[in-house]
DNA sequence: CGTCGGCTTGATTGTGCTCAACCCGGGTGG
DNA sequence: CCACCCGGGTTGAGCACAATCAAGCCGACG
């Protein structure tokens, strides 16, 4: 166990750093003294793979920090990620012990895990965590099919672009401000996991940054962090309707 | 209102063809009397559009006879199915009261329909059917994601493939079979949708659709009826490993 | 009989994949 | 210190698969 999940494990829910958005935002002090006793924690390096397809499922988890990726391999290799785990993320499935997916720390991730068994007896005492949970498988199912779209019909140069206003919109969102104009933010992912993730291969990738470089719509820092600097533009390029295609 | 739905009006939840199956599968008898008295019925005639993107949701709805599809437009006319409502599928989210998809009625469609605000009412009161309603969503997400393979990294004699098969197990699975050897199903959607199904052109869609018949994984019988005469050669067009990709 | 929707088939184009070479920066070890 | 390697990234040439454009078939229905 590493030295950043041992801090953690000092602290009690009420500092929680996901505390307000994680299946436990909506639990009363009383309930959280019972999530005290069962949960656990668990740090994974970079690059682990936390659970292989057909894996039995002795936890279900939430992510506190880093991100981990979900994604499903095809006997010949090919490989698609379906969902992208933040902090407050949930893993696992309370009727169903087998993962259906590969998770992949894509950093240093930290999870706080229930054991299966204790996890569903929980829900059946506890409706906010029931309740909590509904909202939030509901809203990645709306996410996983805002990405059948992008999957199925855009072309290489909206997927990119796409993913590109995404997570500028994400990194905005953290310091409380809206992407507008010039915006700049950090990209975690390698060309590969950015393929793998769009359906693309990592030369198309490659080519199509190059192409948004050479016109202007962003400009490379340093390999990691991008600038874009007008925003519009590139909005322009994913093929999304005006208003971004999101209910705001 | 039509007459198949005047029919349905008469007759109380425990004769409801989805009883076991739909949000209410794990309601007691009481439980079941208060939703007999929410409850309203309603029909659409094929083709029609029940939701369009951006509509105010006044019901939450289950799907009891007919199929339904939800997808997702583009500006310029590209579209998406994101997803297949058969019967016992449910509508809308509790939280969000404008649809993110067009709902459209592939077949005549009934709906069991509740008031936006009385369902929540009865989501707090009734843990059971906040149960049920996690279940059914943590499915659908998990069969959105295996979608997503499908886009992402499927060749179009792949795709048409897992279609065929996925429709072929789920009719069998109706039967309380298994799909194996020789298997017959009706396939009742137009080349179009298959098209917006798969994310691809309908023209496409047709070539691979004769291929296989001219290879005899699949004959047609009469435009819609399609026999498949050894299910494992067709399960070998789809690119999925041995077993299905299906954890049993 | 003509039309119309759903479907098939053909010819051509083009986007994105494949294969391949090469660049760049950071370790590592002789 | 330099040589080497290795992972991640870029770029190019050629190809293949699916999209596009276009014509025609078939059965239903007015």
């Amino acid at each position: 166990m590493t030295v950043t999940s041992f801090k953690i494990e000092k602290s009690g829910c009420s500092e929680c750093p996901i505390r307000h958005k994680a299946l436990c935002s909506r639990c009363e002090p009383d309930e959280l003294v019972l999530l005290e006793d069962m949960k656990s924690y668990k740090t994974y390096p970079a690059g682990t793979t936390i659970l292989w397809t057909g894996d039995q499922m002795e936890f279900m988890s939430t992510v506190v920090t880093g991100v981990a990726s979900l994604s499903q391999t095809m006997e010949d290799g090919r490989r698609q990620m379906v969902g992208l785990l933040l902090p407050s993320d949930f893993i696992g499935h309370p009727n169903r012990d087998i993962s259906q997916f590969d998770v992949v720390a894509a950093t240093d991730v930290t999870l706080c895990r229930f054991r299966r068994k204790q996890f569903r007896e929980l829900l059946i005492e506890s409706p906010n965590i029931v309740g909590r949970l509904l909202e939030m498988a509901l809203d990645e199912l709306d996410a996983a099919r805002e990405w059948m779209l992008l999957l199925g019909r855009k072309t290489a140069r909206e997927k990119i672009a796409s993913l590109l206003a995404i997570v500028a919109q994400r990194e905005a969102a953290l310091r409380l401000q809206e992407a507008a104009g010039q915006t700049q933010f950090e990209l975690h992912l390698t060309r590969e996991a950015m393929a793998d993730y769009l359906g693309l291969t990592l030369e198309t990738v490659s080519r199509q940054m190059s192409a948004l470089k050479r016109e202007g719509t962003i400009v490379l820092k340093n390999k990691r962090v991008i600038v874009v600097p007008n925003f519009a533009k590139l909005m322009d390029e994913t093929g999304d309707d005006s208003d971004g295609g999101l209910i705001v």
